[in-house]
DNA sequence: CTGCAGGGGTAAA
DNA sequence: TTTACCCCTGCA
């Protein structure tokens, strides 16, 4: 671990609060002066914008150019990306003005699947108190600029921890479901490793819902917003549907569309950026 | 101040 | 297909 600095100037498609306010990240805060500060993969870093020029400071455990690289994929090209979503309608080029600095950061698989068990039926500011306090109690402590930080937990770090506990840290009726999720990876009853290395998107798919506390969305989620980068997939939630009703279906009850009806409007018109396309659209509904 | 609905779903009935 | 579930917030 070492302190380091990186910087990058005449950035493109990178805004701080877009990437970190989407609502795809649980554990960046932002600071007095703009800049946010995290903690990922056993990292701690803040990120602050002057103009086109991001600056990255941080307590890293490796290189920090590299850190960065990978985390916010930067080789992935959004200029591309938001010039044919655009193309689509009327709808997504305004979502993608909205948004115009969203990336999809390449998160821990393991954490997404604990951070999204944790974010069913529950609210950004309770997500976020639980996993800071999870990370806290059973993760790693790491001192930077006289703060304390804690590494989100690792399978083997939460190995003893009871239903009580998860209770205890707020998760309420989710307990139950992190303790045999947890136990499920431990035992490899369902192996993460394999997943990652699985193209098989379908397939995948499956293997995560057999997880506790994994339904469709949050499969989705843990889909496209973890290492495993599939951005096909599109996950569903209240405001995604109620996005996608506003402005396709047009059904004058929004409880009453379906599900089905929903995927295949969104893999017709986004195909294989489905997971891009709600991004944009869904910040640009959620913060409007 | 108290009471109550509802939230970025899932699993069980 | 419907319902309960933890806990916090917003609002009557």
């Amino acid at each position: 671990m070492k302190e380091q600095e990186y910087k990058i100037e005449k950035i493109k498609s990178f805004e701080l609060a877009d990437i970190f306010d989407c609502g795809q990240c649980f554990r960046w805060n932002k600071q007095t002066d703009r800049s946010y500060t995290g903690v990922f993969k056993g990292n701690v870093m803040n990120v602050q914008k002057q103009g086109e020029t991001v600056i990255f400071k941080g307590m890293c455990n490796g290189d920090i150019k590299e850190i960065v690289e990978d985390y916010f994929e930067l080789k992935r090209n959004y200029e591309e990306i938001k010039e044919k979503l655009s193309q689509i309608d009327i709808n997504v080029k305004t979502s993608i003005e909205y948004g115009k600095g969203i990336r999809i950061l390449n998160q821990d698989l393991w954490e997404m699947i604990i951070s999204y068990i944790i974010s069913a039926n529950n609210n950004i500011p309770r997500i976020k108190g639980i996993i800071e306090r999870l990370s806290k109690a059973y993760g790693k402590e790491i001192v930077w600029n006289g703060e304390k930080y804690y590494t989100f937990p690792t399978v083997e770090e939460l190995k003893d921890v009871t239903v009580q506990d998860y209770r205890k840290l707020g998760a309420g009726f989710r307990d139950i479901r992190l303790y045999e999720t947890v136990h499920m990876i431990l035992d490899k009853k369902v192996d993460l490793e394999q997943m990652q290395n699985n193209p098989n998107t379908l397939e995948v798919r499956e293997q995560l819902l057999t997880l506790s506390g994994v339904g469709p969305k949050v499969a989705d989620c843990i889909l496209l917003f973890s290492t495993l980068k599939r951005f096909e997939v599109f996950p569903i939630d209240v405001w995604v549907r109620r996005v996608m009703n506003e402005l396709y279906i047009k059904n004058e009850d929004e409880t009453k569309v379906n599900k089905k009806e929903i995927e295949k409007l969104a893999q017709e018109k986004f195909g294989n950026l489905a997971g891009i396309a709600q991004q944009y659209l869904f910040y640009w509904k959620r913060e409007a």
